[in-house]
RNA sequence: CGGGGCGUAGCGCAGUCCGGUUAGCGCGCCUGGUUCGGGACCAGGAGGUCGGAGGUUCAAAUCCUCUCGCCCCGACCA
């Protein structure tokens, strides 16, 4: 196995970044430009990440199915603003058996439209909503710079689209939705998010509102983690997607759609890695354990072995994710070395001494080295990983404090855009002008106006940029 | 599309300016032995269209022209 060296954060952080993915295996680039291989270590975290989403997805009445990956160019032109958003973005098939096609299709940038186009089959009355749907897929969005994870012209996520009665009933739904977003960053990826809506020029092309979720990462720049959209009816009225209501009458049903990408892969990566690579949070973990066995004679060996198997045996019976290195070509030090770059939260060393001495030695990756007492080891080893998957966040979101700055001036935000970055909250008069000028000079977008649980107390009065008073409070941030 | 860097063994690189035997080095890989508690060592091996095409030359990894691709920064981007 061909080890990675990895590049110091403080050196170059973008660099860093790609040697953690390497060094992991996460992920590699593909023959295609802006397109990456996700190679087992890295799918293995989007399967427990699907896992954990869907499962949350179901418990809240929702059902997943498929949609197709082609779609009639025709379909995205019914929404103005949606064609007008992803036209740039497109990936269009001319071409099909050898002819070129009557009309191109589109590789899906997102399902809105063809998911409309169903779903007027499908709905006729009040009865038959309201229509709580997703799915897992692949989506492809031309872009002209992209990263691993970050933005790749192919990437992985899932896509919900649901339809209602009622405005309220689907502006429910996204906020919904949008706490399950939330509850998942914090509770599984151990990456503390803000929540808030998108203004006007950050919005999804087609939605009435976005919600969004906002993470803070090592280097101070923001990463949309999830959005989560408030439709309107405007999908309803371009693909004419109407239902009787218990009146009688005709309407256009009120929907929302909502996702979160492989993206939060490279998340997880920048919220928590280090210079030695990558550290992923227990409960995301394909590898929550690995045992590390030491030994030299064969009578050794064998005691170890056994030792070992008793351990892994009453890890698993205590339902953790454990991996036995019984290599016999590496050193134990170069074993330790190659775990840690790999992420996995905690190892245990198991040698004569330990079997000995009925222990084992429990490394935590987050840094610490103690003897745990062999009887005890699943519940010891359980509770470092519940420690670690709480450090984890803890010293996620106090980074996050420490770099959040509450009622900014001009210079600041200026000041602090151009050097150290991170969140900086003010008043806003909610201008575009004022929005396109800040973006022009700091390179700071507005990342969120955030949820009343995030607003600063008092609440700022007057506008960071133009002095007039503040419509609202806004989070400013350079973003990935 | 602009600016910068770069394509030589699986990975990381030297060699290129100033052309000259069989193109090197480290790591990794294979075989054998000794090792084994934080990246082991010795010996012997395998592995190369020097990104591609064309040109100059007695001779090209090296010089010239064209071309393909990658990374970083910027423009752009739920």
């Amino acid at each position: 196995m061909a080890e990675h060296a990895i590049t110091p954060r403080a050196k170059d952080f973008s660099e860093w970044y790609n040697d953690v993915i390497m060094r992991a295996q996460l992920a590699d680039y593909s023959p295609v430009r802006g397109c990456m291989v996700i190679r087992p270590r890295g799918y293995g975290i989007w399967e427990l990440m699907q896992q954990a989403l869907d499962g949350m997805f179901k418990e809240t009445g929702h059902q997943n199915a498929y949609f197709p990956l082609f779609i009639p160019q025709s379909f995205l032109a019914k929404e103005a603003d949606h064609v007008e958003g992803f036209a740039p973005q497109l990936a269009v098939v001319t071409h099909g058996g050898g002819k070129e096609l009557d009309e191109p299709l589109v590789v899906r940038p997102t399902s809105e439209t063809i998911i409309y186009s169903m779903l007027s089959k499908w709905i006729q009355s009040y009865r038959d909503l309201p229509v709580l749907l997703n799915q897992w897929c692949n989506i492809v969005r031309w872009e002209m710079r992209t990263r691993l994870f970050l933005r790749t012209t192919e990437f992985l996520w899932q896509e919900g689209h649901t339809a209602h009665a009622t405005s309220d009933e689907a502006e429910t739904e996204a906020r919904m939705i949008l706490g399950i977003y939330r509850r998942f960053a914090e509770e599984w990826m151990a990456m503390p998010v803000i929540t808030g809506v998108k203004t006007d020029s950050e919005k999804f092309a087609g939605a009435v509102r976005t919600y969004a979720i906002e993470a803070l990462m090592q280097d101070n720049k923001a990463l949309q983690a999830g959005t989560s959209h408030f439709l309107g009816q405007n999908f309803a009225k371009a693909f004419d997607t109407t239902f009787q209501t218990a009146a009688g009458g005709l309407d256009h049903v009120w929907s929302t759609s909502w996702g979160v990408s492989t993206r939060l892969i490279g998340g997880l990566i920048l919220t928590h890695s280090d210079d030695n690579g990558l550290i992923c949070p227990p409960r995301l973990a394909p590898i929550q354990v690995v045992i590390v066995p030491i030994w030299k004679t064969d009578t050794e060996r064998e005691a170890v072995l056994q030792t070992c198997n008793g351990v892994m045996d009453s890890l698993k019976a205590g339902g953790m994710r454990v991996h036995l290195d019984w290599r016999d070509s590496m050193k134990p030090g170069a074993k330790y070395y190659e775990w840690e770059g790999n992420g996995v939260p905690v190892r245990l060393e198991i040698g004569p001494r330990e079997v000995s001495q009925g222990q084992a030695m429990l490394a935590r990756r987050t840094g610490g080295k103690a003897p745990v007492r062999l009887s005890e080891v699943a519940p010891a080893t359980r509770a470092a990983l519940d420690a670690i998957q709480q450090d984890l966040l803890s010293q996620a979101r106090s980074r996050r404090e420490q770099n959040s700055v509450r009622n900014v001036t001009k210079d600041q935000l200026v000041q602090l855009m151009d050097g150290a970055g991170g969140f900086a909250y003010g008043g806003f008069c909610g201008s575009g002008t004022c929005e396109n000028e800040i973006k022009d000079q700091t390179k700071a977008t507005v990342r969120l106006l955030p949820d009343p649980e995030f607003r600063s107390n008092p609440a700022p009065t007057k506008c960071v940029w133009c002095g007039q008073p503040a419509t609202v409070e806004a989070v400013w941030a350079r973003a990935y």
